[in-house]
DNA sequence: GCTGCCAAGTGATCAGAGTCACATCAGACA
DNA sequence: TGTCTGATGTGACTCTGATCACTTGGCAGC
């Protein structure tokens, strides 16, 4: 599919860059739609593009060497991911995985790097993407300190809701949340253990599914208290 | 204390810059030692120091809402910590904590942030540097989603193994190794669970303690093995 | 409408790590 | 040398979350 400087424009990574290069990268780049569970970009290996998500979700996992998968972070739409061998020239850290139907700018990395060389602005923003996703990472991990296993899922469904909505502090909307399995794996617990969570959530009248697309959040501050453990369920 | 030129130049990061700038840099510097359990960098601060680690051991730690300690990484003499807000203007996210008697020069944020902007080899070596962090950050959250508790303690272990000592694969002596408590916090276990496994790998033999000052492991070759799994204690 | 599939819901059971409460040990220091 | 402190070592007990083995439910495709 084409991929016009416009769509380019919608990442603020990109948008900075002046309409020539963004002209030039828009023909170097593909847009492709990806099905749920799809693999985006493959862990160990040395992708050669960068993954700028317009639409859907993709999830960062990695997989212990038994086997089990462990989940390191959420994509989010305006977001991108495999950037990180723009600076070091490694092989990708983790498997990305599309967890809702994704559409996505396939921005080939060499191009990039050009662009970032020629760009100090372009350098800044990059630098302060992967400090940004260094504090993600660390609260992340600071989550799975947490004794307390509801205080746990409460911050994790807490960091789903945009900003926008946390602002409003009524009730927010979670479009195609996360299955349980795969909240499970972001914060060590069994997929049941959060299904009991959301059971308790649920029955409280916290949160409420609408279809299988939509996660109501009706007490957003009841959710924030639980998630700083003011409360408990 | 007084820092020169010459002691600046033991940090990879700082060996490539001109003279003049070590010259000056090494002026606006101050080193400092520090006591076992200081504080060097505090969270949630915008401290105005970036810390390179000329000997001892620092320890990155964040705490949960309920006080309890979470360990993040390791620094290592030739390394340095608090340089993300270089990046991102933003407070320093974690504390770091003094494991091992440590003599630190700490160089200003401010200057290093100008020598940055004008060297482009910074730049790119800044970038790699946090890049590895990320990878390091991401392989230490894989390690909390290995089931077997034993596995986990070894992988920190081998991680605590020097690069040259895993090379020759014989033997390697740990100097000044973390507590039991402070590998602890690293994989979301109990320091008494810690204790235990370290018993057992020393009833087996495989480690030894020297004094408390030195952790000898004996049979570098069988840790491996553990912390792969493919060995069982 | 039927079928299949995957996500979610649920109870019973169990193991394994946390917790508590000590004892012990080693080095630091006066 | 005695004392203190922090790090380890250890047993007993608890209890929570994983596991297993299901059922139920909802949506998609035929």
């Amino acid at each position: 599919m084409v991929v016009t400087p416009e769509l380019l424009n919608f990442f603020p990574l990109l948008k900075t860059l002046p309409s020539s290069s963004l002209m030039q990268l828009a023909q170097q780049s593909t847009l492709l739609k990806f099905a749920r569970r799809a693999v985006v970009l493959n862990a160990g290996v040395k992708e050669d593009h960068v993954c700028f998500l317009f639409e859907g979700r993709l999830q960062g996992v990695d997989f212990t060497v038994d086997g089990r998968e462990v989940g390191l972070y959420f994509v989010e739409p305006g977001d991108f991911c495999g950037e990180l061998s723009l600076f070091d020239y490694g092989p990708q850290p983790e498997y990305i995985i599309v967890l809702a139907t994704a559409v996505v700018v396939c921005v080939p990395l060499e191009s990039l790097r050009d662009l970032m060389l020629a760009n100090p602005l372009m350098v800044k923003q990059l630098g302060e993407r992967l400090a940004k996703r260094l504090r993600q990472m660390t609260y992340q991990r600071s989550l799975l300190g947490m004794p307390n296993i509801s205080q746990r899922v409460c911050c994790q469904l807490w960091l789903l809701v945009s900003e926008s909505e946390k602002v409003a502090m009524n009730s927010a909307i979670i479009k195609s949340p996360p299955t349980h399995m795969e909240i499970a794996i972001m914060l060590n617990l069994s997929r049941e253990t959060v299904t009991r969570v959301f059971q308790a959530l649920q029955s409280y009248d916290i949160v409420r599914r609408d279809g299988a697309t939509q996660l109501h959040i009706t007490q957003l501050q009841t959710l924030k208290e639980l998630a700083e453990g003011k409360k408990e369920l």
